[in-house]
DNA sequence: GGGTTGACTGTTC
DNA sequence: CGAACAGCCAACC
């Protein structure tokens, strides 16, 4: 069972392009609670399908890739594939060039 | 109904 | 630059 909050969360993820990242912050903001960070990090975690929804695009603000279901190292991984440059201490460099934003300014 | 936990963030030392 | 503290929200027990 899921709640509107995860549902939410997850079909901001879903809009991520293949190759570019977001943080936590982004998503928070994007379904309306900038503060509910945690919340977002909690339903990533909670998240049914890891291919439907591309939780592994999602980011510390910091660049740090922060946590995975399957593991930091996947997750680093999967980055990786789509053209994401993560350096071996498991963040992502050049973050602004991957960031993908909901609230263009 | 109340308290703890978590895939976080920002500030401060 | 790295570690520690406090603050926030939603979900779980």
């Amino acid at each position: 069972m899921s709640t509107a909050f995860q549902e939410a969360v997850w079909a901001k993820l879903a809009e991520i392009p293949r190759g570019k990242v977001t943080t936590y912050k982004e998503v928070a903001q994007a379904v309306g609670s900038p503060q509910a960070v945690r919340a977002v990090g909690s339903a990533c975690a909670a998240n049914p399908t890891l291919v439907e929804v591309p939780c592994h695009r999602v980011v510390q603000s910091n660049g740090d890739v922060g946590g995975y279901a399957r593991g930091r190292l996947a997750k680093i991984n999967l980055l990786k594939q789509e053209g994401v440059t993560v350096t071996p201490d498991g963040k992502v460099d050049y973050l602004e060039q991957y960031l993908y934003r909901f609230h263009p300014r």
